[in-house]
DNA sequence: ACCAGATGCTTCGAAGTTGAAGCATATAGA
DNA sequence: TCTATATGCTTCAACTTCGAAGCATCTGGT
């Protein structure tokens, strides 16, 4: 079993004890990360009047081969359900989703793509996978990929694994 | 090591052949930084009543060792204009940074942390970094944390050298 | 069957974010 | 010098996001 509780914090584990090295590589990492979004985000817009939001709930849809609920949805993009609910609504005006009531579950929405939806995803794909190309693969090897993945993929697990938000150290009334 | 770029060199970002390896990168590396950011975003607000953008601005000042400029301010973090003024308001308001004329410059304003807005970054500093620590760090070796710090400097890097925004590759009248 | 609690989704109000427009100052060219 | 353009920041309106509260349905225990 790995750490325990801190007991009045004498280990040099749990403390700040991240060196140089790891503080730099999760700077980079946030802001690599958020500049990337950021350009796929413009290409996006301007060529599906999409938002990198509304491309991923296409995406999970078109790659999901059928419906799915709008919890099933909500999994794997970190969003709110009442921003879904909102997202959905635009996406289902624009005619690229449509929600119906489950079979299995009076509780559930369904979400269908349109035709109109995967035509739109298909045409703005490309762009969406040059924009990557280029500023993300461009100055990568082979091996950065491979490592990249297996990295991201360990600590996107790992997360996934970890107790959501009880884990709150403490309750400080501050500021 | 790995394949290199080859074949006939004139080809960069103009196939849209991302392979499965690529794509699975691309897609646990979105997902993984949405997890660890909106799980820091909670610690922050939990234990400082900050929200990730203020943290890195407080981030950014503390370390600056000096006044910055709004402009300043902005490069870094991806924040639009307007974004940053409302942000320094709250900040000043709180009593965390000051905001006064420059000298040099009288278009520009020079934003300097309080001591109570230093106070409060030390005070929130190591529960950050043990979310860092438990959430990115854990699952990783050293090793990775090499990889990873060099492969997103690379990616940063390369797009902070990418021609901003002008660049769109087509004007695709669209839809 | 019944009731309590869990689950799925939506509505609502408050707060955050953005791009465009606006104002003031700085800089460069004639 | 004078004027056109660029730069630094703020204001404004529209949009997006979030968490809490609310409603309806499902599940399990009795």
């Amino acid at each position: 079993m790995g750490d325990s509780q801190p007991d009045a914090g004498a280990r040099t584990g749990d403390d700040q004890a991240l060196g140089p090295e790891e503080l730099d590589a999760y700077f980079v990492l946030m802001e690599a990360v958020s500049l990337l979004q950021h350009q796929v985000e413009q290409q996006l817009r301007a060529e599906g009047g999409l938002s990198y939001v509304q491309f991923q709930l296409l995406a999970r849809l078109a790659s999901a081969g059928g419906p799915l609920t709008m919890t099933e949805l909500a999994d794997g993009v970190v969003y709110s359900r009442s921003g879904l609910t909102y997202q959905a609504g635009l996406l289902e005006k624009a005619g690229l989703i449509t929600r119906g009531p489950s079979p299995d579950d009076d509780r559930s929405t369904l979400v269908t793509i349109t035709g109109t939806g995967l035509a739109l995803f298909g045409r703005v794909l490309p762009g969406h996978v040059q924009v990557c190309r280029r500023l993300l693969f461009d100055p990568l090897t082979g091996d950065d990929v491979g490592h990249l993945g297996g990295i991201m993929t360990r600590v996107r697990d790992h997360m996934r694994a970890q107790p959501p938000r009880s884990a709150a150290p403490r309750k400080r009334p501050q500021r």
